[in-house]
DNA sequence: GAAATAGTGTCTTTAAGACACTATTAT
DNA sequence: ATAATAGTGTCTTAAAGACACTATTTC
């Protein structure tokens, strides 16, 4: 019955240079050993509470990131996505800031821009554009994005964030309108981001009833 | 590695006296032999292409039921969700019209209201409303209630399947508007449901292009 | 003061909803 | 004709977007 090989894989997601970016590392063993592919591996029945656990488990062993912010994606399966045989992957997404990836990231970690990858392993490439589309999507109606800024940002910095992820401008006066009507950031005292030529923006952070959940509801976030 | 217990699950919903009821079996063997529980059952590696083709094979097994609409929900797992071990359940949604269970169904198929629902097995519970919460969303903004009429329905029964998914009464020239630019469904020419002491309404069916799917990507049906 | 971007007030445009009116049937 | 519901035209309200103006910094 059970020759179902079980995983989880992971799409890390970040931004660098104004693009979405996906983690990759080349794989340790065969298949497709020294080939880049998403962090992933077994499901250790032994010790994960469940596949959420596993794929947290997993990416902090493959790339020491631990994400504030963990999703499941689908599942996908079949008998050739995996030349080891017939295989079941519970993927998951994640969204963090790209400094983090530096700070904690393993060294080996490598960032892809999600556009035009090419050449992935397994069925990965088809993981990876189900991760983008659901974070493009979800970003146009929920505060998805704040995830991929740091502890402290500013408004036009995370609206150039949206605007990045969405692929297209965004009104500045609706965007505000909406963060506030969110009611999920609230202005640093006293903070500003100086040193530019112009008049500095004051600094946010997610409120602390949104800061440190591996896994946020759909509610807790979202406008409707 | 792999004592894990890989199975699909699925929940068939119907719209019964205006409300949303879900498709029940009494399990047949152990665990909870004699328990009414969601049509479910252990992937073929063998002979599944992958877990949509197990739960459509399953869903005809056990139920009868051969559904246009078949989407993965998502995957629950965990060492305590069955009593025979660490398992995997991929869960799938499916909406059909109340006759079609009378029609093609089993005769020992259930149908339960999905609210004040209690007592199922697993997590069960926590897969159907799963799938509810799903299944109202998505309504909001989609064409996805269509699935719950039969081949022709008219725009006033329509209305009232959304307003029963969704549990709140819907603007009738908005409702009108916003499936006019849908463009999904088209008039059955000449064709009227009469019999009422009122004017006669046009009977309408899905575009042939959105038919006879057996399974519909997000971006084919819905509106933006 | 000039340049640059932050932040806000307000008008315009568009979408959603309310309401009322006409249309067509059975009785 | 009356009752009942289908179907549509149009006004109102609310949300989204455009535009312009003020604010605050560096140089």
């Amino acid at each position: 019955m059970s020759e179902i090989i079980c995983t989880v894989d992971i799409v890390l997601l970040t931004l660098k240079e104004e693009c979405l970016h996906v983690a990759l590392l080349r794989r340790e063993h065969e298949p497709f050993k020294g080939v880049l592919a998403l962090p992933g591996g077994y499901i250790h029945a032994e010790e994960d509470a469940d596949t959420h656990a596993a794929a947290v488990r997993t990416l902090q062993a493959k790339t020491g990131i631990a994400s504030p912010y963990l999703e499941q994606l689908a599942t996908f399966s079949g008998p050739g996505r995996d030349p080891r045989g017939w295989s079941i992957s519970i993927s998951y997404y994640a969204l963090v800031p790209e400094n983090l990836i530096g700070e904690a990231g393993h060294p080996h970690v490598e960032l892809l821009p999600v556009e035009r990858l090419k050449g992935l392993p397994f069925d990965h490439l088809q993981i990876v554009e189900a991760a983008v589309s659901r974070v493009r999507n979800k970003s146009s109606y929920s505060s998805l994005p704040v995830y991929l800024c740091g502890e402290a940002f500013t408004l036009p910095r995370l609206q150039a964030v949206y605007e990045a992820v969405l692929g297209e401008p965004v009104n500045k006066v609706s965007f505000r309108r909406k963060i506030d009507e969110l009611g999920i950031l609230e202005p640093i005292e006293g903070a500003l981001e100086t040193g530019k030529a112009n008049r500095p923006a004051q600094l946010y952070r997610l409120r602390k009833e949104y800061r440190d959940r591996l896994s946020l509801t759909d509610r807790a976030l979202n406008a409707r």
